[in-house]
DNA sequence: AAGGCAAGAAGTGCATGCAATTGCCCACTA
DNA sequence: TAGTGGGCAATTGCATGCACTTCTTGCCTT
């Protein structure tokens, strides 16, 4: 092969191409029902067959792929009743993550969730939709580890990557930037006042409406978000 | 290769030996920790190492192996504490099954789900374990099913395979077998008046309960039971 | 003219070989 | 004698090649 990497037997080349693929599914650049030639992919990452075969089984137990024997993988196309039983599952690991958070989180870790969510009050003033995106998915990471149980940890964070390309869009909805901190702001206050049974249902509820607005997305067929093949 | 299967180019080796290899970890026949070497399984299954490193990427996506880079695989060790946390999260998983199984069975499933739990009682009454285990998981799949929530039937699937090899042993404690079939019971009944709360709460306890009785064989380091090796 | 069949092309599935990394053992030094 | 460094064996990671399956296209039959 010409143009070896410098990196040679880095032990990490597979990981590395799961994330690459799995990224371009995850943001839209790659549109379900698309077509994965192993060949092209190993051309594309200078790798051989072999590597490309690997990851795309770690990418269809991850449920991003789909394979079909001796006809190739092609990217996982959800249908909106699958898509509508994770919207739903999530809203429940969400609640249970917040239930958990309410019982189980240290001072600190209410402390900095409590400070965190304060400063992303002035994402949404200033209307950073980025910003506030990124302050997003970090408010429920801290969910997910202030439920201290890894387990759940796992299964959240897996469900939420299937579900990233559909979640994308929401914060473009007018108004859902200030509604989205409200909703995080119950949470946030059933947290701090130990009330498991209140953070459960404010994080469901939160999780109930970004479905909706989703859906506006999800109904034509995926995301229309492509700037790049591969 | 000598003594080549009948079946060439079956098309779902890599299949087969998920499931061989998982099963005996399942079921305890591998023990936690145990090196799995990829010549000797390609060997024993009589195929090259491809297939195998394949079957070994998809165990370790499912978390039953851990494979550390360059250094092989092993039968995925848990800690107490993770053990405790998929407990946990079973017992969440299966409470919210249970919940939307009381809201969404349709009276087909409803009463097939009562007709099997009756028939189950004779087991308890011949106190034959074996066969009371498979009305068990027959039970419980039930649920999942009933859920009509395709993600949240995957999620719970998947944490129960994990989690078989340490509840194997549970029904072989005194009184288990007619305890378990009174929670069942108690769901069942949840379930026909259609109270999703009463449903779920009775399956959380249900599991709780299972926990607590798996922990005793958890203590003693994973899974007495070994039979056969390969 | 339409339908079915067969041959070819494309692409997956597995086998095998080679190189690199890791762990181990033993010699060598302080 | 204990600790360290270098070489060696074992084993993984990846490349490549061949066999098999599936889809397609064109021809033949009715």
């Amino acid at each position: 092969m010409s143009g070896k990497r410098n990196l040679i037997r880095s032990g990490k080349t597979v990981d590395q191409m799961v994330r690459a693929i799995g990224d371009r599914i995850v943001t839209g650049y790659l549109r379900p029902g698309e077509k994965l030639d192993e060949t092209s992919l190993a051309a594309r990452f200078d790798v051989s067959r072999t590597p490309v075969r690997e990851a795309l089984g770690h990418l269809s137990a991850m449920g991003l792929v789909e394979r079909r024997p001796n006809r190739g993988a092609i990217v996982a196309v959800v249908t909106q009743e699958h898509l509508a039983s994770m919207f739903e599952s999530m809203a429940e690991l969400e609640a249970i993550c917040a239930r958990f958070s309410a019982e189980r989180m240290t001072s600190a870790e209410r402390r900095s969730l409590e400070i965190e969510h304060q400063a992303s009050a002035r994402m949404v003033q200033l209307g950073a939709e980025e910003d506030y995106e990124y302050f997003n998915t970090e408010f429920h990471t801290r969910l997910y580890r202030g439920a201290h149980n890894p387990h759940i940890h796992d299964l959240t964070v897996m469900t939420r990557s299937r579900l990233a390309p559909f979640r994308r869009a929401q914060f473009m909805l007018p108004g859902r930037l200030a509604k989205s901190w409200q909703e995080h702001e119950l949470i946030v206050t059933a947290i701090m006042r130990g009330d498991g049974a209140a953070a459960g249902k404010a994080a469901r509820d939160h999780v109930s409406i970004v479905s909706e607005a989703s859906a506006v997305f999800a109904a034509d067929g995926g995301k229309p978000v492509r700037r790049d093949v591969a």
